[in-house]
DNA sequence: GTGAAAGCGCTAACAG
DNA sequence: CTGTTAGCGCTTTCAC
């Protein structure tokens, strides 16, 4: 191991010929210093190179600015996306992100030791795998959490989550209104909560304009998933007139499956529709009619509600729904007659 | 601010009748305690919901097991493969990535201030704008760094980087062998690094079969962009028979552009070339020919040479190529005989 | 406004 | 194997 030359702030009171705390006094905001004082320690922390040691500020002040954010690699696709605004929301509070990710469950007690180790000050969690066990273990160490597009039953801690249900009745309604009677839902991997919120969601939706039973065939959010269990489906089922997709991946999996090898056109033949509004969803071969979420204000919102927990404790948990915001691409089309 | 109600490794031994050294010694790994004291102390550590603190841990240490992950927001679309990937041998390491966001230089100077003040063990820096003076910040204060698809000229930091020029080499002998002759690079922005090592990597290839001269248009990386240079360019400018794109989703705009505003198809009347392996870029519409980026071996590296530069400080910088793995799509065809 | 001194929670010699 | 002791680099009273 090496051993850094570190220096330190007695360093430079040494070099400045002033004392310890003369120097600490410089570094941190809304203390008095004479400026005879500020600019001898600055000249001297220059010349040696001085940086104030973050570690050691955190040990006394009880709070490390950091953030744990934990994801699943196995995400839905837009995570980076939400990732990348997470951070520059958190940075803005002049807080950082720690990264945690979280696979499987079996991870769950190492991370969260890690986590409490890490002395965060707060925790966004992304990911499934996230019971109600970890919430109040992260509760009795007084560090608050808030879900993102997750929610706990009993609303026992903050989440900012976009309105799933809405999204699909959206959706749901245009196809309706195109006169679509046989759908197929093709949902997400059965062990996302937002992949369950949206199947639940589709068929609500369905269920309140009559339609009960509808199909669902499951896949893992991924473009090849939904091929396949398109094509497992085709040939065991009469085809749908309209298919309503967990995500923009599944569907343009779904709708190159359609064109490809189902040999029919979308969307005369077959309407299909997705949800997260990824850039792909608009490129010209597809123009998906979907739904995005409103991802800058979830994030957003994610933060603000942390930090605020951060500085109170004691705000009870709330959860924060968005609407998403409906895209009317090209992939919907009136029902074809003849399939009636 | 709430006082968290923390309790500490003297709460743990007192509850356990023993010293507090004897807690501390039970969670350090290799260190000898007996089996009676061991059992005394995690029973009143589990009553107590001890956790040791990381953070005076880091203080003595002078390791905080933290690695700072740079990365701009604006990068190329494949940052969050990289991300996710360095993050798990990151993990994998024993160590936390802490990230960080560098969108322009002016940032430069405070996300420096911060990651020293965070006594981070390395940095890895997938970003523009980082300067040789950077590095020599770092180097000042003994924190190694390894730069990902990135090199300084003088090559005095370690990097780890895909071989960009034999990549292009293999996409512009393909195109050759398909006997076209007008060509145009649509090449990423002006100031990546990655970007810039595409452009002088398809300029060589060109050269090497004797072609000058090539026209450039510069987009952003973005699909958008794509749809954009190539329209303005077709406006003033005779076709080319083959495009050559500094990333996936450039040559995706490029192709879509081609056929809804050109009215040509793809790859009958033009071909395209892309880069990085997207996902999207096995889609049945796109089907681009391009070459894939070895992302696990390249982060692996990455992480791997910078944990033994923090462990052997004095190991000379080192520069690690990995070969790009050309992917055959449909999206080259032999040049149009009436484009000659 | 400044310096002295007491910790933050832990690790690492050092005796016993 | 165990307890005692001295810090890691900083913030924060408290006198002056």
């Amino acid at each position: 191991m090496n051993k850094k030359n570190r220096v330190t702030s007695y360093d430079v009171a040494h070099a400045a010929g002033v004392s310890q705390s003369a120097v600490s006094r410089v570094y941190r905001p809304g203390v008095s210093v004479s400026k005879k004082t500020r600019e001898k320690v600055l000249k001297a922390a220059e010349e040696l190179g001085y940086k104030p040691n973050a570690i050691a500020r955190m040990l006394i002040n009880q709070s490390t600015g950091m953030i744990a954010v934990i994801i699943s690699s196995r995400a839905n696709v837009n995570f980076p996306e939400v990732l990348a605004q997470l951070n520059k929301h958190i940075a803005e509070k002049n807080k950082r992100v720690l990264l945690f990710t979280l696979d499987d469950a079996e991870q769950l007690e190492t991370v969260i030791e890690q986590i409490l180790a890490y002395q965060v000050d707060g925790v966004v969690a992304l990911t499934a795998h996230f019971e109600p066990d970890s919430v109040t273990q992260f509760a009795k160490h007084n560090i608050p959490v808030v879900l993102y597009n997750r929610e706990l039953p009993d609303h026992s801690v903050s989440s900012v989550c976009c309105n799933h249900d809405q999204g699909l009745r959206m959706l749901v309604d245009i196809l309706v209104n195109h006169h679509h009677q046989h759908f197929l839902i093709m949902a997400g991997p059965k062990d996302s909560d937002v992949a369950r919120a949206r199947l639940s969601g589709a068929r609500n939706a369905l269920l309140s304009h009559g339609f009960t039973d509808t199909n669902v065939v499951y896949g893992d959010y991924s473009y090849d998933s939904a091929r396949e269990c398109l094509s497992a489906y085709a040939e065991k089922n009469a085809l749908p007139t309209a298919i309503i997709c967990a995500n923009d991946t599944m569907a343009i999996g779904a709708i190159d499956e359609i064109r490809e090898n189902l040999n029919l056109r979308v969307p005369e033949d077959i309407s299909v529709v997705g949800f997260d509004g990824i850039s792909a969803s608009s490129w010209h071969s597809y123009q998906l009619t979907t739904v995005s979420q409103p991802t800058y204000f979830m994030t957003k919102a994610a933060v603000e509600t942390l930090v605020n927990l951060i500085e109170s404790p004691d705000i009870p948990p709330e959860t924060r729904y968005w609407p998403g915001k409906l895209i009317e691409g090209n992939s919907v089309a009136a029902a074809p007659r003849d399939n009636e």
